[in-house]
RNA sequence: CGGGACGUGGCGCAGCCCGGUAGCGCACCUGAAUGGGGUUCAGGGGGUCGCGGGUUCAAAUCCCGCCGUCCCGACCA
């Protein structure tokens, strides 16, 4: 993609398409740092309108903002011994600094449990300091070999949730309460649709009681892990030694979650609603959600109708969108057209001479279609026509989602689906970790979750889809990202 | 870490086999005309040819070494 014009269609390399929509919409560039990426102003506007939603969400919840450290210490994650075992292969640490060799090395955290949680030792005494509710925005590093922008980089960005209560009731309630958030978000903001459940034994985060998960099917019917919950038990409590004393007056570890999601959910929004012209932002995410291109061709022209497009956007913006007019000379409109819908705009308003005359704008929908909008009382049309935009991706999302999903598939189905078109395999399944490792072996497709009920299929499966034993439960499998 | 390809203006490439001092497209800058789906013409700037060594009168080109990147196989939000 060196000239500008179109990028590699989706059907013919999906992984190229994703790398030039992402470049195309300068979402983010490589950087010198081997793993690493840069996120530009585009890509990082998309993930501060993400922020500031999940934020709020959080805040509704009754969760607080605070801040850990980059580093800690290398016994700190020494002392979960399945969570140390989970990272260790992928921390940096650092051992020398201030130009000696340090006493004990810090580990750059890929996660923080295990200093939040030292640190909840000091703060919590009592039941009455209970439940404990904090969440981080920061960024961790994971040395990874194989990296895509977004998707999978060294250093990524993220919030962390972790709190603390008092009985394991409270603690699932928790986690349960924070998955279903991320649901909503997911859906509701990034108009993705996401399948929820429990993550299998082999497939949950180290140190972790119960991982909860909202798997997302991208457009290439690969599945990708969106966000996490995790009901921690008192794994880490013990590992740190946070008690609290209860009504009673007993001494008690408290019972911990953690949750997260990180800018991959730009890479995740990007593969489910991009086509072959490049990223589509959903509405309620997108920097700019609607732009004015005035069209001139004379000087008297120009001014009629550039006056038209700056009253309109002082009305747009009054009305809370986001616009931008763009008013370059020298650039000819369809270029225009072509730059914008790169970026994803959902919405673009084209206003012409014949357009100032006729009291209208025409409005060009980034999902396709056009129609003219009366300049009088332009921003109560432009925010339905966004709500209609925003509807859409969700609709057609799930409906793709619903086209690549199979319920009931036997033994070589899954074989057949995970070698051919993928997508989402629903079957029975035994519960056992041979039997998992074997069907990955064969598909390279995973349990991506044992689904909540409201997945699940409409009767249960009564056999193992693979050794035919009795199904403990129904499995979604898929290849993932 | 094992197998394959590639490093030449910002990006994508040609040139290499058969040595003679670097070219094309796009992007960028200037000017003019254009302007309802990537506008045209004219002019212009920009390259230690990945790095180091060797052969030669002469190396992007041949030889040796190194570095780096990308693609494919084991772990991961």
């Amino acid at each position: 993609m060196s000239d500008g014009a179109g990028i590699t269609p989706r059907a013919s390399d999906f992984s190229a398409w994703y790398n030039e929509a992402v470049m195309r919409a300068e979402l983010a560039d490589y950087s010198p740092v081997r793993g690493c990426m840069v996120i530009r102003p585009n890509g990082y506007a998309l993930w501060e309108l993400m922020q500031r939603s999940l934020d709020d969400l959080f805040k509704a919840s009754g969760h607080r903002n605070a801040y850990f450290p980059l580093f800690i210490p290398e016994s700190f994650l020494r002392r979960e011994a399945e969570h140390v075992k989970g990272f260790a292969p992928q921390t940096a640490v650092v051992t020398r600094a201030g130009g000696k060799e340090l006493d004990e090395p810090l580990v750059i955290r890929p996660t923080s449990e295990t200093i939040i949680y030292a640190m909840f030792a000091k703060w919590i005494q009592s039941y009455r300091d209970l439940p404990l509710l904090i969440n981080q925005w920061a960024n961790v590093v994971r040395w990874e070999l194989r990296t895509r922008l977004f998707l999978r980089t060294t250093e990524f960005l993220w919030q962390e949730g972790h709190t603390a209560h008092a009985d394991e009731a409270d603690a699932e309630r928790e986690a349960r309460q924070m998955l279903g958030i991320y649901r909503r978000f997911m859906e509701e903001w990034m108009a993705m649709p996401v399948v929820t459940g429990i993550k299998t034994a082999g497939e949950k985060f180290a140190g972790a009681l119960r991982t909860y998960s909202c798997e997302g099917l991208m457009q290439d019917n690969r599945a990708l892990q969106a966000g996490t919950s995790h009901n921690l038990g008192q794994n880490f409590a013990k590992a740190f030694g946070v008690q609290f004393q209860t009504v009673a007056g007993d001494l008690d570890y408290v019972w911990n979650t953690s949750w997260g999601v990180s800018t991959r959910l730009v890479g995740a929004l990007v593969m489910t609603h991009g086509d072959d012209v490049g990223i589509v932002c959903p509405p309620r995410l997108a920097p700019v959600q609607a732009v004015v291109v005035p069209i001139w061709r004379s000087d008297a022209e120009r001014a009629r109708v550039l006056e038209a497009a700056t009253r309109s956007v002082a009305l747009l913006r009054e009305a809370g969108v986001r616009v931008e007019v763009d008013a370059r000379d020298g650039m000819t409109p369809g270029a225009k057209y072509y730059e914008w819908e790169g970026r994803g705009v959902p919405l673009r308003l084209e206003i012409g001479p014949r357009d100032v005359s006729a009291g209208q704008a025409m409005a060009a929908r980034r999902t396709g279609g056009k129609s003219a909008l009366p300049l009088d009382g332009l921003a109560q049309r432009v925010v339905v026509e966004l709500e209609a935009v925003q509807r859409g991706l969700l609709e057609t999302a799930r409906a793709r989602r619903e086209a690549h999903t199979r319920r009931g598939v036997g033994r070589d189905e899954l074989v057949a689906m995970m070698e051919g078109e993928g997508g989402f395999a629903y079957a029975g399944f035994c519960g056992g970790a041979e039997c998992e490792a074997a069907i990955k072996e064969r598909t390279k497709a995973a349990v991506r979750v044992l689904p909540d009920e409201e997945f699940r299929s409409p009767s249960a499966p009564a056999r193992c889809v693979w050794c035919g034993a009795p199904s403990s439960a129904e499995a979604m499998w898929a290849r993932a990202y």
